[in-house]
DNA sequence: ATAAAACCTGTAGCCACTACAGGATCAAGC
DNA sequence: GCTTGATCCTGTAGTGGCTACAGGTTTTAT
């Protein structure tokens, strides 16, 4: 058993996120030492490192905990986690699809935006009525 | 002098977006009529159209009042403007590669994840110490 | 003995809205 | 004049997912 700041470590989970985490009931409330402090099991360690992996792969906390209850609950059902990994999928491609419009309306507004004109381009453009 | 339902209409901004930018300095106050409601004239409704463009383009609501703060300000000083639209750029390309990196990612994560397996693969390698 | 590090609880701040609650006023129809 | 519904007002709280204190206790190292 381990501390909140060890934990943190092998998680690479923050310290006030991991007791986030126990305030909102991602993970459940860790043993205790006789000192009130928090001690940390390898399980729970594991189950830290789970919800970071899936925070870096995008999906949403509440997300996460679905797939780490999917994780912890014995059958692991497959269907329900690409059901869940492929909506997660489809957000990330339109995101990725919004980003790109958006970078191509940046690059037309900026184009003629380069050198010192007296009255900018991209400003007159975002001013049309 | 229109009130504020019709600026929203006009504008695209929301009625209580509006509010919001009023409270916090990002449009000056407009006028009131003596019931105290409020009253924008035309170039109240071209900044409010300004910033949701700026918005829209993913401009953070700061950036967007600085440029309309250049907007406004007599000499449109275009070597300011693009250099903000191109750190706005980058980070929008940034995040484009970041996405892409993620969609990667979680096409190999559920590349086995497709028939009804026992255990999950996907499960499986969030799981890995 | 003392200093620094680590821990505790609880609260507030970040961004950019959005959603009320609870009230005042206005416009249109009868 | 009266009712109904739309619009407006102020002020506050909630969203997601942390992050950063403040102010305290305990542990660890010198």
């Amino acid at each position: 058993m381990i501390a909140i700041g060890e934990a943190a470590r092998q998680s690479g989970v923050g310290i006030e996120t991991i007791r986030y985490y126990e305030r909102e009931g991602i993970v459940p409330r860790p043993a205790r030492a006789a000192n009130n402090r928090r001690l940390y099991s390898a399980q729970d360690v594991g189950r830290l490192r789970f919800l970071k992996r899936c925070r870096d792969l995008g999906f949403s906390l509440g997300d996460a905990k679905a797939l780490l209850d999917l994780s912890e609950g014995g059958a692991a059902d497959c269907a329900e986690v690409s059901a869940l990994a492929q909506r997660h999928m489809d957000s990330v491609r339109r995101k990725i699809a919004e980003l790109q419009r958006l970078e191509a309306a940046l690059g037309e507004l900026t184009a003629n935006c380069a050198e010192g004109s007296v009255d900018c381009p991209m400003l007159g453009r975002l001013r049309m009525a």
